[in-house]
DNA sequence: CGATGATTTGACGAGCCTCAAGGTACGTGG
DNA sequence: CCACGTACCTTGAGGCTCGTCAAATCATCG
């Protein structure tokens, strides 16, 4: 039984800006249904135009784009509330792929009513294009880490980042979070090699500043994770859920 | 005297989607002026929530972040007909910077219609949504070419798509497009050192495959130097034109 | 209980960074 | 008209971070 947008589990947390009712019943008409899938499933290639498009409700999973020669660049984590297609809907092909890490249960829109959808309910266009701007905002920093901080200072930017994202949906229990990544997708993001990557996590785990272990990510100090990561704990600002 | 949209001299080049005279009438209404300034000119300021938005028509610029000990990631280079201030838009608050690299002139628009304008023109309202998810696309693969490639290959890749983004808007004659950037803005950009990004130009210059040098770029076999970059020198999809 | 996939550890070398100095072009003022 | 300052580009030397190669350990599963 598909969850009605008007129970979502989602909303309430204060990540999401606030929907007002007519804004819910949209995304209602919006939504053709749930999709669950098994980790490790594509959900869209790069290049396809798929036609549909999609919020991850539950689970995590790689968004991910691979070069001519095969290495494979992680470009972000999707979490729960994430948006999914939103190139293909627009200029009519995925720039990226997206792979489910965990089982995941995904809301389905069809792409078809996007641009129905954008006359209609103007808030909820202007909504699409924020969150297309978090993005880009969220690449931005990511390319700033990658570009400018070693491998000790990245990852910690990246865990801290992953560890305050799941904190603001809820799934941060007793300071850890069950992470479906595998220290490859990290290093992929981070465009480090395998090797240097787990030894710069074992390095944060014996200064007791993050210990990603055993599936589960534990952060006791974000403002010392923060220094390290020559970032500001800032809260990331809310968005909208769509 | 500022340049009417119908008559706008970027229109016409196949790299912006076709405009119908509506959509032309509509920005004509949204746009108020226009703004002329000198190299060096800050136009936005990361964390500022500008009351303006603005299109590149003349000139050329960059966009970056700066950490907090002081480095810069350029994020970017804008070239005419790129839309300048979408995050304070839509967000409030700008995630970098941008500052003019040569004398531009820009298109002014009010970021207090844009609501009124998302409502009242939804293709366009859906073409700005376009462009975010352009940029996003492009730092996508800004993050592959930092993350997996070798210093020559990443800086292939960025002048070739500074060529072709050139090449698209009619600024090459003879193979040669005069670039205003300096060598600290690309190393600042592929998340190498200056002295690095130095010995790697001259590498790609005495190879014959790309010869920036005296504030020109100049490239003559563009296969060659796609291969190098192990990119395709596929042409980049049309985009709208705000 | 072998097969597969993920994590871990060590050794070694290369790509890239840092430091340092010199070169060139250009503007400014004495 | 030349000395000087500034901004940018260029080149060399040396060292560190990080990648590659190789192999061992561990967990999961049929």
């Amino acid at each position: 039984m598909a969850t009605k947008c008007s129970q979502c589990p989602l909303r309430r947390h204060p990540l999401f800006k606030a929907m007002s009712d007519h804004d819910v019943k949209a995304m209602q008409r919006f939504k053709v249904g749930e999709l669950i899938i098994e980790a490790g499933t594509p959900v869209l290639i790069e290049g396809s135009n798929s036609p549909q498009l999609f919020t991850a409700l539950r689970g995590m999973g790689i968004r991910y784009k691979t070069t001519l020669d095969g290495a494979r660049q992680v470009v972000n984590f999707v979490f729960p509330g994430d948006f999914i297609g939103l190139q293909a809907g627009v200029m009519g092909e995925m720039a990226h792929s997206v792979e489910a890490s965990s089982k995941m249960t995904l809301c389905v829109f069809n792409r078809s009513e996007l641009w129905t959808f954008f006359k209609t309910y103007p808030e909820r266009a202007f909504d699409i294009t924020w969150l297309a701007a978090v993005e880009e905002h969220f690449l931005g920093e990511a390319l700033t880490s990658i570009g400018q901080r070693s491998a000790l200072e990245a990852l910690s930017w990246a865990l801290l980042r992953m560890f305050i994202r799941a904190e603001q949906i809820g799934l941060v229990h007793n300071r850890s979070v069950a992470m479906p990544f595998r220290q490859q997708d990290l290093a992929d993001a981070m465009g480090l090699s395998l090797v240097h990557t787990n030894k710069t996590l074992s390095k944060l785990r014996d200064q007791q500043l993050a210990d990603w272990s055993d599936g589960y990510l534990t952060i006791n100090d974000k403002d010392r994770l923060a220094a390290i990561a020559k970032t500001e704990p800032d809260l990331v600002p809310s968005r909208p859920l769509m």
